[in-house]
DNA sequence: ATGTTC
């Protein structure tokens, strides 16, 4: 019973008014408050909420406490932030940066989420929407029939034990020489598709057992499979550099580490809700359980972490795989034919150890991203060489229905996030509030009616992801590009969609 | 997000 309650995500909303919000932050500049020291005792630093005015008032005062709970915790820099998708989370908000000292911080699994690693990547084609929209129905259903997707879904590839380590030390890496994929395919991951000093043995059997038959599953909630044409250039020269032009067909996979990371994060929070006693951490919100960054306690949720992160890039790697064949078997031509390499993989649920400089000096730090996506400027040792001069590419997926976007990351983002942006759109009403106000069908009916193809394994799903559940994307975007953090480069808009 | 309140 006190497991459940603790991972319950409380509504600290209650006691407050929505207009409150405006009383709690200060506006620094445009799209750029403050929330003072003071707002709640023994914050370190100040919060930061990056949103437009408008998006302010969609921002539950639960959400600016947690911003600052996240301000209290030690060896935090700078600030603690959320972009302009924030909504209540597990402790941290959702679309929560936090970075903090790798000798004097602490590690939260908090601060990273249940879906460790979840992220978005992008396949190009050379297709043109032309081509595809008459085989838009089959290709879904193709899609559909290949790529397993639903709670609780089981792939087609049954992982041994053996298998199940090798994904979660190699990740995307693995996954190619096992044969789903291409060499090329690793490049174009954030950190190559895998990171190092993951250990599966800090992994319970629970995990794994959770992770075996999911691995190459897309699963539930706002994931999806996405077919998709590019219906804007917002930057010529940019989007030429990704290989994106005007009409052209790709393909988004939107996804994360399934029952495994989610079983690795209730593990640790528990493991950690104790180190965090032993630590004599003293926290204001018993989900912030943390413990020493340096300590044995987060360094094995760290070496679990990365498990499922690796998990999470295996995954992506597989479903790129049957994506191709899925194209390979509607057009009858094979994928390189088709041009089907991957523009980019990004993670927006992960804590990695990475260099900033805060106050003039560089120092490594353990940046949590919570709802957050990398956004790694021009010139960056991360950053693929043929996007070098240009920038990371950062990906955001909107919610079904909905355009999603390419951006590239930039200096500013080094400057003011962590070298971070937003994620998505976020949420703006619970699942439950939304199947009461929408109908999976009507929702269904609406979007085929803009020709939009939507396949998913459960129709409560499609009233769950009802357009209308979630804040528009492209605003949330708008706050990102005016901020410079991360500057559009192209939208592209739904053909095809599957869901679980 | 999640074997959707082990």
């Amino acid at each position: 019973m006190a497991e459940s309650e603790d991972i319950a995500i409380d509504d600290l909303s209650t006691e407050y008014a929505k207009g409150d919000v405006r009383n709690m932050v200060r506006k620094l500049s445009e799209n750029n408050w403050e929330i003072p020291i003071g707002h709640i005792p023994n914050m370190r630093v100040p919060g930061r909420l990056f949103v437009s005015e408008n998006l302010l008032d969609g921002i539950e005062p639960g959400t600016i406490d947690q911003i600052a709970n996240v301000a209290t915790l030690p060896g935090i820099q700078k600030y603690s932030m959320a972009m302009p998708d924030a909504h209540l989370g597990y402790g941290f908000a959702i679309g929560g940066v936090a970075a903090f000292d790798m000798e004097e911080g602490i590690i939260s699994p908090g601060g990273v989420g249940f879906d460790i690693n979840c992220g978005v990547r992008l396949i190009r084609t050379k297709l043109q929407k032309e081509e595809v929209i008459p085989n838009i129905k089959t290709l879904t259903d193709e899609l559909f029939k290949n790529i397993p997707a639903g709670v609780g879904s089981k792939s087609r590839f049954r992982a041994s034990d053996k298998e199940l380590d090798c994904a979660f030390l190699e990740g995307a890496k693995w996954a190619v020489e096992a044969g789903y994929g291409v060499e090329a395919d690793t490049e174009y991951c954030e950190a190559n598709g895998y990171m190092e000093g993951a250990d599966p043995s800090h992994v319970s059997t629970k995990a794994r057992n959770r992770g075996k038959p999911q691995l190459g599953t897309l699963g539930s909630g706002n994931h999806f499979l996405e077919v998709q044409y590019v219906d804007k250039i917002y930057d010529q020269e940019m989007a030429s550099t990704f290989g994106l032009e005007e009409g052209q067909v790709t393909v988004m996979i939107h996804c994360g580490s399934r029952g495994a990371g989610h079983q690795i994060c209730t593990d640790y929070l528990k493991e950690l809700s104790k180190a965090v006693k032993d630590h004599k951490i003293e926290i204001p919100d018993k989900q912030l359980a943390c413990a020493p960054a340096q300590s044995r306690e987060a360094q094995n949720y760290f070496k679990a972490m990365l498990c499922a992160a690796n998990y999470a890039w295996a995954n992506r790697q597989m479903i790129t795989h049957w994506t191709r064949e899925s194209f390979e078997n509607v057009f009858g031509r094979d994928a390189e034919d088709l041009g089907m390499n991957l523009l980019y993989d990004v993670a927006h649920n992960v804590a990695k150890l990475e260099e900033h400089t805060v106050d003039g000096k560089k120092k490594e730090v353990y940046v949590h991203r919570k709802g957050a996506t990398r956004a790694f400027p021009p010139g960056h040792p991360e950053v693929p060489a043929v996007y070098r001069d240009v920038g990371q590419p950062v990906l955001i997926p909107g919610s079904m229905g909905t355009p999603s976007f390419i951006l590239c990351g930039s200096k500013e983002a080094m400057d003011i996030s962590f070298g971070s942006a937003c994620h998505g759109a976020g949420r703006v009403m619970s699942r439950a509030q939304a199947k009461k106000e929408f109908r999976g069908q009507n929702v269904k009916d609406n979007l085929e009616a803009q020709g939009i193809t939507i396949r998913a394994a459960h129709p409560s799903v499609i009233a769950e992801e009802a357009p209308g559940v979630y804040k528009s994307s492209s605003e949330v975007v708008n706050v990102v590009h005016e901020l410079g953090i991360a500057r559009k480069v192209a939208r592209v808009l739904p053909l095809g969609v599957t869901k679980g």
